[in-house]
DNA sequence: CAGGCTAGGTTTCCGATAGGAACCAGCAGG
DNA sequence: CCTGCTGGTTCCTATCGGAAACCTAGCCTG
């Protein structure tokens, strides 16, 4: 696994760089998660996603549209109709994001727990 | 998979969602992966990762430490040696870690290359 | 016909954050 | 005494994040 080879993550210019810190984004995983299940409306995501707002949401998008992970489909119809769907890349990514979010889900709370637990034992100091 | 459950990630107070932003940074999933292979000190990562500077591996480093992903040792001799390892929680997180680094590794350069081939293929505008 | 609705998006404003450069501590060696 | 090594922190600024308001455009309602 992680070798250091050239295509290594490691490497401040590599593309393997580029696409962690394309998806290693507090809104990416959560979106895609949310299309992984086929073309997903703006609003639906909006109801989806608790705590995003649509700025954000868009701005997400965009990003993954120009990444080439998702697509747009807008339908000129009224009241306007916005579609997005994972591309094929897109989709390949849809196996790690799950595996991710299956380890947030198992591990959320010993997570939360630790952030409890932390503070320091003791510093029985002097 | 993502069933809308209740330990879901779409929430926005749900501790699954708190352990998707732990992880989803900028930072941390680099980090991680150069913990993987066992205790490794502070300036073998700097070293190890391109382009972060001391400020934001501490940081990352102190966070990963706060939420019970890795240990800190700091031996007390001189010049100052200070090791970090993972947890066994933080260890539980290497296999989806490694799945998105492969993910980037494999897929690095498509994404890079959408972002070429994306500029609309014409807007021919008035 | 005027006003309001819907749905997606953009703009504005402001507080929070990221990030680099510079500085600090503590001791060994020349 | 001055320099260097190692880890860490402080300062300062550019950028980001988020809430809310505004915009477009067509339809429906009164």
């Amino acid at each position: 696994m992680s070798g250091s080879g050239p295509g290594d993550l490691f490497l401040a210019d590599c593309p393997a760089r580029l696409a962690v810190e394309l998806i290693a984004d507090k809104w990416t995983v959560v979106v895609l998660a949310g299309l992984s299940k086929g073309p997903v409306r703006h609003g639906e995501l909006i109801e989806l996603i608790g705590g995003i707002s649509r700025k954000m949401l868009t701005q997400t998008l965009r990003r993954l549209e120009a990444h080439g992970l998702i697509r747009r489909h807008a339908y000129a119809e009224v009241p306007p109709r916005v579609e997005y769907e994972l591309t094929a890349l897109g989709a390949t990514l849809i196996e790690p994001i799950h595996m991710l979010a299956e380890w947030a889900r198992a591990n959320g709370d010993a997570v939360l727990d630790a952030l409890d637990t932390d503070p320091e034992p003791v510093a029985h100091n002097d």
